[in-house]
DNA sequence: CGATGCGTTGACATGCCTCAACCTGAGTGG
DNA sequence: CCACTCAGGTTGAGGCATGTCAACGCATCG
């Protein structure tokens, strides 16, 4: 049990126990030596933290809301798989989990502010919601500056999109830690939008 | 054996086959709906591609120049894991790799583009030199296009910083798709600057 | 010789960053 | 209860970097 703010476990540390998230929201963090703030991800319950890592952890992990977790080591982690089956499919789940960072990672690298946040946004409804509703209530447990340094944009940046799309009827912001979308379909036009097209009107 | 130009593997093609690069460089990408294209990585000679996909591959596969492959089953490239220490080797590499590829993407995410094309040489010149010798001559298989669409910037953007490198004395450029590293120490410390500040002198 | 593809450079527009100010809500102490 | 502080969020003004559009050089190929 964490609570928010608490650190589960830091970069650089001998990366000898794996976390699997029971319930709450974590942030995957990293300093870059000028001071800048890398945000790898925001894994939630179910996700499994602390693998990616041979030999040292390679990102700060911090608790965004009260966490609970389940602990193994390392070994014992991987030891579970005996059967041929489990294993293949223990490693299915791995290169599963990292093409889609990769993906993500791949098609933020070539969007623009409002695509990469839009990206964002819809992943953390599907996240929550499986099939996504027809206005999705997110809950945004991390503040702008983490959204910010995970996107490669600015606490500012962010700001200005999310009003943006507030203006446009896409979405909209009970509280800051709330973001109702109102037109997911909208909202997906966005991501898909080339960099030099404006938005055009849609449904 | 593949020609330059031909295309090794199709995205979304069932994923049966893996290829282990005897030779040669490979591009992988892939086009969005909106006609723009992700280029993913650019293996080359000992690398294995078709191997992060479960079911269809998630990339087309490209020769860059002539390139020379060993085909394997997925199936039989994952029973030969057989003792647990090489099971373990196994999933040991498919983590390192898969990590790596997440550390470069995360670090350009936040990168502009100078920082991005230096970062990129560098990690060209690493996998051909190891050690990095005093000037070491890059070779790029690659057009300028294909590292704008890997890095997520536009060829002019690409075109102008290896310019302005060129002009601080940083690389030499004797032909398009030849690279002297004249100041490697200086290319790294391109990488490490913030967006903020300008490159200072350095040595 | 012209056609073509790639690389490079220039002029201009625009999106994002920087700096600054202001607002709000939560916490704190009077 | 209010005044105050503080952190986070939002908005505005201005500058810089990058995208866009265009032109040109150069090599290759027919």
């Amino acid at each position: 049990m964490f609570a928010p703010g608490r650190v589960l476990l830091w970069a650089g540390e001998p990366a000898e126990t794996v976390f699997r998230i029971v319930s709450g929201f974590v942030r995957l963090e990293r300093y870059l030596p000028d001071g800048r703030r890398l945000v790898a991800s925001f894994p939630g319950a179910g996700d499994t933290i602390g693998l990616c890592a041979p030999d040292v952890y390679r990102f700060t992990a911090v608790a965004l809301t009260r966490v609970l977790v389940q602990r193994t080591t390392r070994r014992a982690f991987f030891a579970a798989a005996r059967t041929p089956e489990a294993r293949a499919d223990l490693i299915d789940r791995l290169a599963a989990e990292s093409c889609a960072l990769n993906e993500e990672l791949l098609v933020l690298l070539h969007e623009r502010a409002e695509q990469r946040l839009a990206h964002f946004l819809l992943s953390l409804a599907e996240r929550a919601f499986r099939p996504i509703p027809a206005e999705p209530v997110v809950h945004l447990p991390m503040s702008r500056a983490d959204i910010a340094d995970h996107l490669g944009l600015t606490v500012e940046t962010v700001c200005r999109s999310l009003s943006r799309m507030r203006a446009q009827g896409v979405v909209a912001v009970p509280d800051p830690s709330r973001i109702v979308i109102r037109r997911p379909q909208l909202l997906r036009a966005l991501c898909r939008e080339s960099p030099g097209e404006s938005a055009g009107a849609e449904r």
